[in-house]
DNA sequence: GAGGTTGCTTGACAAAAATCAAGAAATTTA
DNA sequence: TAAATTTCTTGATTTTTGTCAAGCAACCTC
């Protein structure tokens, strides 16, 4: 549990080594093959996974089309918050785009953990409003910019990603279609 | 402060008087005058008001034009929730649209609340969720609707607005320019 | 109530982005 | 490795949205 560890430590200073094992011990190692899904619309989301090694999709079909909200990649928490927290049903797909390696903890433990850590609802207010903040962002770039604003701004802070996921997605991601993903991309390598 | 007492009731099911007072106690009342700021851009946010009545405008400047990022009516807390948790200076403008009445507290009142009332981490915990669940579901619209769709969806929800503040705000708030939302809403209201 | 300001609408045009369709490239599967 | 599938690119075209400029309407204010 390494990653998580050090995850724990770096993003939110528990550095007791009781504490550290005291969450870490609640979670358990999964792994979910390509194509798997970790939750799909209407489940109820009761599960937090921390992202070990992989990649997964967080999308929600409309209509006809996949609107991609969001790719996870190692390092990270995966979860629908929204639904996590509130017990609604999930408006999104989860899915796994490469073998992915998971810690997680059930929503049961995941409540002991303010009881057994100290700080824990400090820490997790921190984390929740952390999740806003980059939210309201990503929101505000798209009041503010172009697709190719948005293409340029994006890759600049997640080059890694656009060679380890099809690009389609990060163009939904963007708020724009494959083509014009496509040709902004063109312009960009020129 | 009869409002603010209601809300909390009815949004944050608290209920013992004893609390209620603890809480409310604890905000002032302000007003401001239409025109006039309750924040700036790169000002630290050390306050949380709710508005009782009265409009504001949050906005950020960006080369030369303002981008609106919401505005907030009676009944609803106002604050930069990113700025006030992690006090870092601000990026938004928030100004008066019309006379405005308001119940605030202090940061360091705020932080009073944690001991006073029992439950308070729960709430506030719920608060920023719920505030992380809406701008998901803005941006959700922002990445699978059109201009027109967001219009209409926007509305729908909000009709009052539409004859109380510049229609150039919510405009921008919905991510288009004033002429194209004057289109939209003349074709509307054939 | 005349003049100024601000906000809204409209038209003509330009730019951005979507759509449709075809084909190329890459990846997966057998 | 060949075939099948998926993904990406490109071109032609349409639709959507933005820009610029002008005029109109509402509203302050003096």
């Amino acid at each position: 549990m390494t990653p998580l560890v050090q995850y724990l430590e770096s993003h939110f200073d528990i550095t007791a080594p009781d504490d550290l094992q005291q969450i870490s011990g609640l979670f358990k190692t999964v792994t979910l093959k390509k194509g798997d899904y970790w939750l799909k619309t209407d489940q109820y989301c009761r599960q937090l996974s921390f992202v070990k090694s992989g990649l997964l999709r967080i999308y929600r079909s409309v209509e006809d089309k996949e609107v991609t909200q969001w790719i996870s990649a190692e390092g990270s928490f995966l979860t629908d918050l929204s639904g996590f927290l509130f017990q609604t049903p999930s408006r999104w797909n989860i899915q796994a785009l490469t073998e992915v390696s998971l810690y997680t903890i059930s929503q049961t433990d995941y409540q002991k953990l303010g009881t057994l850590v100290e700080k824990w609802h400090t820490l997790e207010k921190q984390f929740i409003a952390k999740c806003f903040t980059m939210l309201e962002n990503r929101m505000f770039q798209h009041l503010s910019m172009s697709a190719e604003e948005r293409y340029i701004s994006f890759f600049e802070q997640h080059k890694a990603l656009f060679h380890q996921v099809p690009l389609q997605y990060i163009a939904s991601m963007l708020g724009m279609t494959p083509e014009t993903f496509s040709r902004i991309r063109k312009k960009q390598m020129l």
